[in-house]
DNA sequence: GTGGTCTAGACCACG
DNA sequence: GTGGTCTAGACCACA
């Protein structure tokens, strides 16, 4: 389902987080469906439990899906509106990727184009 | 010559790398020249010297610049700068910034201004 | 008799006990009277037995009731609800709370305006 | 400075932060200032360091305190206007509170009560 | 010295 | 079975 760089310098969680963030985006869940479990998560990764646990609580907390004892985790249903903070964590994010691209070299128009590649990926799919 | 925020997240030493990582592909260096000394430039940028040369480390584990003891670091004799690495760094953090924006509900085209913003606020400099 | 939310993020076990609690501390039943059967109010609550069962062994743990195997569970004699503990809870909470929206800059009149907003959420109920 | 309870069943991590969240909005400490690290508020409380790390973090996370690497985590400087991510955790905290008021039986003025003391505790204090 | 991350495993709470 | 919390300690990155 995801993949993992165990040799990157980025926490293993936050790569989790992020890889789930992203099929998330994607649509390929519908809201409600279950998430696999923190122990079976961890298990097909080959890291700690924890590790996925502290990944999960991370996108809990960003109100992308619920986790509560006992249950497994669920897609959150509802769209949050908060865009107040996902606009700045947007901008954030984006800077630090341009100033990755310039500092290593890279072009204007080479960002522009990542960019559009990174956009089109998330294709607008209908929730079929 | 280069200016470092020590009030950013981002480590001091790589702050240093990338500035010095930025004017070395820039050109502003022939092969043979040599940088500042550790001491010096850590004298101008009001930082510990250690963080210097431990930016210098690294420039010379990716085989940018040679640094030897008693000596000045010099400008390694040529080398593509390793553009391969940064691009699919770029890639991960496009993608991964695209996936917030529209977990939070933005559109194609919020983020797409957000990227325009973001981008323009690293000016257009010129190779001078 | 009780509601609880299988959305809420406090345990159901927690939930249930602390409805009985209300209850109970509004003189709805007479010392010696018998509470519901356990499969009887998990059935009414939709909920597993084992859930509620807990949450009944929590009140004989307060001392609120008496239950033994083969018997119903029925009241206990008397004895002052432990409203000592309910107050300094009440006191901690609202105290961060309170925290949590000035370190947000929300005026003090916000912070009253919100806390009476949540207290009219709750419906002034009569003791019927 | 601060004190938990490790009967508690709440988190210490929670304890911990919200405890600090206190201090904070009680303007004890100005923007700037210093915590202490965590290694020395771990043993001041006789809790792993891990677990006041991740009270630091959180707090971290919230845009109150600055933390990093190598240095000592600082009280952020400026007052976010974040405030709608405030408000609902303000509502949140403040419902879950009258809850736990009316639960353990308490009337609705004795809430209110406890409420204005509570307001009260973070006195409006100058800047001295 | 500072904080950050991860592993490992105990133990608990919940359903 | 699920997730949550904590301890313990290794090892790393940074100043």
């Amino acid at each position: 389902m995801i993949r993992i760089d165990t040799n990157s310098s980025k926490p293993l969680e936050e790569q989790i987080a992020g890889a789930l963030r992203q099929t998330l985006a994607q649509g390929e869940f519908e809201p409600g469906d279950e998430l696999p479990s923190v122990r079976q998560l961890a298990g097909d990764l080959g890291v700690h439990f924890n590790t996925v646990a502290r990944a999960y609580r991370r996108l809990a907390d960003e109100g992308l899906i619920i986790v509560r004892r006992g249950r497994s985790a669920v897609i959150r249903p509802q769209r949050r509106t908060a865009t107040r903070v996902t606009k700045s964590t947007l901008q954030e994010q984006l800077s630090e990727a341009v100033a990755t691209g310039l500092l290593g070299g890279l072009s204007r128009d080479d960002i522009v184009q990542t960019f559009k590649e990174a956009l089109a990926g998330f294709g607008e799919r209908k929730k079929s």
